[in-house]
RNA sequence: CGGGGCGUAGCGCAGCCCGGUAGCGCGCUUGGUUUGGGACCAAGAAGUCGUCAGUUCAAGUCUGACCGCCCCGACCA
């Protein structure tokens, strides 16, 4: 950062510039841990907003929350042998308690299948136990190497839904729901367009017979897996004996599911839509919808501008989020900038001139400059600021949506995608041979993203790398 | 774990090559003038120079070991 002020620009350095937007605008700081983060109260903000956008909706389709130890006995994680494969270089150990060495060693959860598992397994008899339809809210940890935050931290917050179904119907069916509501909160509400697919066996969770997620385009045009959802078979019902007698008095294994999503999110709503002047918050999820800036210069002025903002802030409190910012050691000016480096989609300004005309000035965040900016009557604010926050919702998601699809790409041929990944998405046959994903990882650092569930129009066609008949076509690309 | 960079005031850095007891910008405090796109003046406060050991009359500076953080790669939500 050469200029103070000035947030290093993304096409010089996108990794730069998102670790100074996230410290600057006060999301969160580093901890005094490697790779842990404190997410300070304007990006815990952010976290409650999508929280309470994904409960609804879990709510909405029959899911109750519950809470989980955060200690899990190390032989549980053992008992499904993908399950502990997968995680096993991750574990967070805890060896010692109440300064004894324990028996067992306790891991701390990098997610909660088994212990929700052998849970499912005391709580469930019948048939009429099922579906069991339980979602949590908490933090797990995983010893990753990288770390960055909100992609990736050795601790995380998200939440991570566990159902247990009487068929494996049920099951899938309730893992591809779960996939389409992060998909809506994805589009509708973080205005991230996503597309929604299958993972390839390399790419699925450890214990899993199926994984999908969606992938979000972020500003460089790597992918960000920004939610999962997994039909976990029988496999953690056979490790923990989750039974149910069903109708004909017959013991059967339960079918479970289990989907996720992270504090992750708010890096891929910061690297969508943010650009060199920071953040860009969609309005539905922003912590402030509205930043009022008063303006003055005489005393007189300050306490009738002061007195005119107030009444607005009241106003405009009953229907959005909105922040009077009457600071007076800083300049209207360098508020201006803070607000829009912090994301905030609309900037009211009311100076000496407005309160005389009953007027204010509305500054759009996804418009820079005079373009963006409009001058209105206060009467009737509310209705106006309500329509300029769907239609900035709206542009958010149009633009990122043309962003995307200008830089998705159909390569012909190997060495055309080779190319491509390079700085875009490619949309290309695969045959399913885990050796020809790998060679695409090798050689060009992209991955197989996922294999949408729609596969358009396109019939069967040949693979692109061996050439092989391929059924099914997938995206790729680097990935976060 | 491999490669690179960095640890000096709250933040960003200079000083180190050539040892002599610490400085700049921003921020902070106080007062005053300012305020429609990152204001200005004046006076202040603030540092075990990452840790430990060594060399030396003297170490931020030289030597060694260690610790930590960030970035790039391999692994991953």
């Amino acid at each position: 950062m050469t200029d103070e002020k000035k947030l290093t620009p993304r096409a010089q350095d996108f990794s730069a510039w998102y670790n100074e937007v996230v410290v600057r605008a006060e999301l969160a700081d580093y901890a005094p841990v490697r790779g842990c983060m404190v997410v300070r109260p304007y990006g815990t903000a952010l976290w409650e907003n999508c929280q309470q956008s994904l409960d609804r909706r879990f709510k909405e389709t029959g899911h109750q929350n519950a809470l989980f130890p955060l200690l899990i006995p190390m032989s549980f994680l053992q008992k499904e042998a993908q399950h502990v494969e997968g995680f096993a270089p991750e574990l967070a150990v805890v060896t010692h308690g109440g300064g004894k060495e324990l028996e067992e060693p306790l891991v701390v959860r990098p997610t909660s299948e088994t212990v929700i598992g052998y849970m499912y397994a005391k709580w469930i008899r019948s048939y009429r136990d099922l579906p069991i339809l339980i979602n949590q809210w908490g933090n797990v940890v995983r010893w990753e190497m990288r770390t960055r935050l909100f992609l990736r931290t050795l601790e995380f917050y998200w939440q991570e839904g566990h159902t247990a179904h009487a068929t494996y119907e049920e099951a899938q069916e309730e893992t591809i729901r779960m996939l389409n509501i992060y998909a809506d909160f994805a589009t509708n509400d973080a205005a991230i367009p996503v597309v929604t697919g299958r993972k390839s066996d390399a790419e699925k969770f450890a214990g899993a017979d199926a994984s999908y997620s969606i992938e979000a385009m972020m500003g460089n045009k790597w992918a960000l897996q920004a939610g999962t959802s997994h039909n976990l078979g029988q496999n953690f019902a056979k490790a923990f004996n989750i039974q149910y007698l069903d109708r004909n008095n017959e013991l059967q294994y339960c079918w479970t599911t289990s989907w996720g999503l992270s504090t992750r999110i708010i890096g891929g709503i910061i690297m969508v839509h943010g650009d060199d002047q920071g953040l860009k918050f969609p309005p539905k999820l922003a912590p402030y919808q509205v930043v009022i800036i008063p303006i003055w210069r005489t005393e007189d002025q300050k306490s009738t501008v002061l007195e005119a903002a107030e009444r607005l802030r009241r106003e405009l409190a009953e229907r959005f989020r909105v922040i009077l910012d009457a600071r007076e050691e800083v300049t209207p000016g360098w508020k201006f900038n803070e607000w829009e480096l912090r994301g905030v989609p609309l900037r009211l300004e009311i100076g000496p001139r407005d309160v005389e005309q009953g007027t204010a000035v509305l500054a759009r965040r996804d418009i820079p400059g005079k373009a963006g900016k409009s001058v209105v009557p206060v009467a009737g604010l509310s209705h106006a600021v309500g329509e300029l926050l769907d239609l900035i919702q709206a542009n958010l998601l149009a633009a990122a949506t043309a962003f995307r699809d200008a830089n998705i790409h159909e390569p012909k041929d190997y060495q055309e995608l080779k190319e491509v990944v390079a700085d875009g998405w490619a949309k290309a046959y695969w045959c399913g041979d885990p050796a020809c994903e790998a060679k695409i990882k090798d050689e060009t650092k992209a991955t197989s993203r996922n294999i949408p569930l729609d596969q358009g129009d396109a019939g069967p066609g040949s693979c692109i790398v061996c050439g092989r008949p391929a059924k099914e076509w997938a995206y790729w690309a680097r990935a976060y």
